[in-house]
DNA sequence: TTGTACCGAATGAACGTTCAATTAGAAGAT
DNA sequence: ATCTTCTAATTGAACGTTCATTCGGTACAA
């Protein structure tokens, strides 16, 4: 079995945590191996013993935070609900999940929009294009959204969302949940079919 | 008079040319001085007669790419036209921006989402300001859109047009024309009035 | 003669990565 | 129980490279 890769007392998860955090404020660029070493409590060299290099940590740190996600999203899903029930708990799991983890949606943010994505464009999270992807792909099939180009779809809701959270936070303002329901709204009504 | 800012023979605008050509392929932490003045045929120490820093390169770029942006946008605005259809040409405007300026709208993208925008708000294009924001203000207060915190307005329409932009770049597809009217359709039916 | 534009080799700091050495702990033997 | 052995985990100083920036110098225009 894989021992060396079980990760006895948690330095791996230590090094991910540090990343994500150190990342956010200082950009890629500005965050050396040595600053994450000194915030995970860990040697320099600890960290090659868990991640090839700087780039592959970066890459699995994407999937790390990507399965997380994808994990709070789907919280809670009943396929009891309506189809618009269950979108709207969708909606919320994910806003809230980008304001109770601003490191996560801000990292995210940049590694869509840095070379990582584009270079590696195979790497992602199974978890998330199992239960996320497929639950949009059901409203798709079954008609509930207006025939617009599917491949729109998922960038048009998702960039609504991502915006008005980061905008929450870059703001350092608050919103009520009836703020978000309502931009969950434009999201809906924007798309729905009729 | 700055006489030494002048750029007698372009120098400065192929230095944020090809910083901007090349910051979309290799990122910031990817592109060093010593290549984007190669690029730009220019020497290394020439950049420093025209910008104190890299840092305040990046910073200048952002400037330089805004106020571009700000005039495609408001390209033909019309104010005899209604509010409806000065929308639809700004919106339609900034996605054609987007798409014949992929590097413009990756950089853009990249730069919000970095920590230069955080340790620097108050850096941005006049332009901008002065045209495109006061549209949407004019919008909002003359009641042409849904009764949401007008804060959420502005991420919601950008996050919804970047997004779809940064698609159509991502996945090498085309859009029609019909098909980004659509998408305009979605942003107008959720933020509009009623 | 003075100052601006420009050059590109040189500099020094910072960085990612390596590695020889040390520790920790588990498994086996006595 | 105790000792032995083996391997994974960990350390941090050292290495070689790369990079942003500097600076002494040239060319040219006013």
């Amino acid at each position: 079995m894989n021992v060396q890769l079980e990760d006895t007392c948690g330095k791996r998860e230590a090094v991910l945590n540090s990343t994500l955090s150190l990342l956010r404020k200082h950009g890629f660029h500005g965050t050396p191996m040595s600053q994450i070493a000194k915030h995970a409590s860990v040697a320099a060299g600890t960290i090659y013993h868990y991640f090839e290099s700087k780039d592959a940590l970066i890459l699995e740190l994407y999937v790390h935070v990507k399965n997380k996600l994808a994990l709070a999203v789907m919280a809670g899903d009943d396929e009891h609900q309506t189809y618009k029930e269950r979108f709207f708990n969708c909606m919320l799991n994910q806003y809230n999940f980008y304001i109770e983890n601003e490191d996560s949606l801000v990292f995210l943010e940049q590694y869509v929009n840095s070379p990582y994505a584009n270079q590696h464009p195979e790497i992602d999270s199974q978890l998330f294009v199992d239960k996320v992807i497929s639950f949009f792909k059901y409203g798709i099939e079954n008609a509930y959204f207006k025939n617009i180009d599917s491949r729109l779809l998922a960038p048009t809701i998702k960039g609504t969302l991502v915006a008005a959270a980061y905008f929450q936070l870059s703001q350092h303002m608050v919103f009520s949940k009836d703020d978000i329901i309502e931009v969950i709204n434009v999201i809906w009504d924007g798309i729905k079919k009729q």
